[in-house]
DNA sequence: TAGACCATTGGCCATCTGGACAGTCCTCTT
DNA sequence: AAGAGGACTGTCCAGATGGCCAATGGTCTA
């Protein structure tokens, strides 16, 4: 019997995660928590062979939360499960230490597959996931400043604005952004701001 | 007894849905589809008395789903579900003549509320919803051409390309992004591109 | 018919942007 | 000690961007 624990602040996901899996015969949802905090918690107690965990969730990320459970929990099978298949939101899952990475348009059999592989201790990365990943490690990674910046050019800060905010001067903030450009392959900062949006190395909040 | 039909490309969305709503006694699903074409084919076959519709599904949209429905039977009620809250997305839906719009991160309450608001003919706006339609009605509305523009813009095309694009000159693209700035109340085109995304104005599609 | 709104174009101009080149300072690794 | 990489600053410059003013033609409504 699988136990599997579901980390997920949609109601509505939950409750259809734990249909689709408890109607299958040899999984069990054994807890069923909306954020990072409770599904600490909810793992300690209740040992899951699985975390299926959603990506997205108000205050911690779901990368985060994996990365703070494979920490105390090294051998812990965590499974993301996401609207969103942006490069970068695909790449820190799995630098978080996710074994797996489902969009939630699955069917029920892939869901279930993909249960059963972690369990198994194999990992689970669909074709065109995997191909994202690669995607993302062929270019560039930002430095930090870099990150700071490209966030700053997202809020629609110009290169004055970032200057000031980041008390460097505008050579400075030209030079990172010129980086940026290069990096991410794009031509100017508008597609930066695009593109930094898509692939999800920046999150827009409503 | 409220019969529902479900209009979800989400397939765990809509097993959750109907385990809400049948585990409710006076509600019945007596349908569930994936897109707008059989959302459509379902409704004239089970005549449900709500349709509860996602927002953004591949093909055709829910809005314009809604739409169509709505002209062929002007009684139908629409309560749209959505992830997202943009301005944008809200008033489409409103537009179109949906009778509720919720979050996806609803609660059980809620969500059987609003079904049975639909049902007896009231609508369905929650008070953080209907504050975004007055925001977008707010601001100036956008022309045809201005809209062609600000998606070209979001595609990262600089004036001169949109020019080509759209066999226009340079100032007359000058101007629609003049007036496309003033009407969104943004100052430059990297804001407009990213107010538009989080407005819900343009789509990205991954 | 007059007014309102839209799409179109042109010109002028201050500012912003992004590329190229040069150089300093610091930290970490070899 | 040497080298690599990152952050930082500056200068020069061509081209893009956005504001402002002026003008034409088309459509739709009062």
């Amino acid at each position: 019997m699988i136990k599997v624990l579901l980390v997920d602040d949609h109601m509505l996901v939950r409750v259809g995660l734990i249909e689709v899996i408890e109607t299958h015969g040899g999984m069990k949802v054994v807890a069923d928590v909306a954020n990072g905090e409770e599904a600490l918690v909810a793992y300690e107690s209740h040992r899951p062979d699985v975390v299926v965990m959603d990506f997205r969730m108000p205050g911690e990320s779901g990368a985060d939360t994996t990365r703070r459970l494979i920490e105390r929990h090294p051998d812990a099978k965590v499974l993301i499960l996401s609207v969103y298949e942006g490069e970068e939101d695909v790449g820190r899952a799995v630098q978080s230490g996710a074994r797996g990475y489902l969009s939630k348009g699955v069917d029920t059999a892939d869901l279930l597959d993909a249960i059963t592989s972690l369990a198994e201790d194999r990992p689970y990365f669909p074709a065109r996931i995997a191909q994202k990943i690669r995607k993302r490690d062929e270019r560039g990674r930002l430095t930090e400043r870099e990150m700071t910046t490209l966030e700053l050019l997202v809020q629609g800060m110009s290169n004055k604005e970032i200057s000031q905010e980041l008390s460097i001067s505008v050579a400075t903030v030209k030079l990172h952004i010129s980086n940026i450009l290069e990096k991410m392959e794009v031509s100017d900062r508008t597609q930066a701001a695009i593109a930094a949006v898509q692939r999800g190395v920046v999150h827009l909040d409503d």
